[in-house]
DNA sequence: CCTTGTGAAGATATTCACAGCA
DNA sequence: TGCTGTGAATATCTTCACAAGG
């Protein structure tokens, strides 16, 4: 969670607001070039990512000055400007740790291998899953981790094993030289500086949910009045 | 994404980054509890749950003075405030749309059903996985959803549909008086004021872990020299 | 004492509104 | 004319640092 705040040089140091929204500005880019669509305004963009079109547009900006004023984008050549900002013009081998039933719906997932991630390994440590075969890929024993990180350059790392396990998972995978962590486990995990870890949680969306739905459901129980204090 | 910044009455307005912690203070507090801790400061606390300590009691206090200052805050009677504010005291109906891996994978995630939340229905358009029984639920068609809302008072829908069908299969759960929903499929849904989105996105999450993960590759490029300007 | 609860300062993020350019 | 790019205003979030209180 602790980005160094602006890069030291002089060129970009991009807010992390900006970039947790480039790959949805990115996905919606995607679309519209499918779509036959070669140029876009900020507004039009911005009402399909679903965001406001200033904020879309200081987004931008903040990778350069690629629109054109009195037109909008052009989508291809922004296609190419985020998916390079983002690092996605290389690819990056991703290996998942636990292959359950969530494991086994990351490994199934299209959109996966579809642009810049590739999954050079998936591993568990149950012995009756080792050596089946899930989306092309036999499920190695945990047992491999280190080696299938250092074979394969992996710099992404997936856990996706039960709670218990994970933080050990964890600073195996980070001994090996993984930098980048994302957490489907229901733990805060601890690691040492420089290794970024995302969380993906369910429970916890959820309970965010219920937080609003209870605070609608209280909308239409009695009035409050509102007197000035 | 658009929630009312500050309650008109007199009492709480919780901040939205408040809101999106208690939850893993919740977790961290059940672990707590089942440790036989009786009271915890809010430093103990913090660091447990991966946050600085004035935030965590800056977060506390939006709930009330729930504290003992010189001693720290009293686990048990903590989980029940935090749980209470985020509404788990009752429980949430939940459908989930959507049987394939990722559908089962969530079903069978037993963190679930544990607090607050029961699965209400399970649904699914492939005729083929209509009748079989997950995690002790029997897949039922996607047909039946207005009925399996309205019958088991579903308020929280969780989509884990292919992207191309998402948007219609919101648009009848909202229909149908879903106003909070988890989407799992890789699309911006568009819904009517007063319905709460939270989305989940595994290959956002992966994009934005790249992007860092470039940052730091350049790092140990050739080094960059800072001339004052 | 020790730890909470919180003003005040600082950092980030969002939005407005318009100058500037194709 | 129409849309980008961006200063300036605002809102939100984080962190510091300390007074208040058990």
């Amino acid at each position: 969670m602790s980005h160094r705040p602006v890069s030291a040089n002089g060129s970009h140091g991009i807010p992390e607001a900006t970039v947790a929204r480039l790959p949805v500005y990115l996905r919606t880019l995607y679309a519209l070039a499918e779509n036959g669509t070669a140029t876009v305004s900020s507004e039009e963009l911005a009402v399909a990512a679903g965001v406001n079109s200033a904020k879309l547009r200081k987004d931008l900006s903040h990778l350069g000055s690629y629109g054109t004023r009195g037109v909008g984008y052009d989508v291809e050549y922004l296609v190419y400007q985020v998916s390079r900002e983002l690092g996605l013009t290389q690819d990056w081998p991703v290996a998942i740790i636990g292959a359950g039933n969530l494991g086994r719906a990351l490994a199934n997932y299209g959109g996966f291998a579809s642009r810049g991630f590739r999954i050079a390994g998936l591993l568990d440590s149950d012995a009756a899953v080792v050596g089946t075969r899930i989306a092309g890929l036999a499920v190695q024993h945990s047992d491999e981790m280190e080696t299938v990180v250092r074979r394969h350059r992996v710099s992404i790392g997936v856990i996706a094993t039960p709670a218990g396990s994970a933080q050990s998972v964890c600073d195996r995978l980070v001994a090996a030289g993984v930098t980048s962590i994302l957490n489907f486990a229901p733990v805060v995990l601890s690691v040492p500086d420089g290794v970024d870890v995302r969380k993906v949680d369910l429970s916890i969306e959820l309970q965010i949910l219920a937080f609003h739905a209870q605070r609608k459901a209280s909308m239409s129980g009695p009035a409050v009045q509102v007197v000035g204090s």
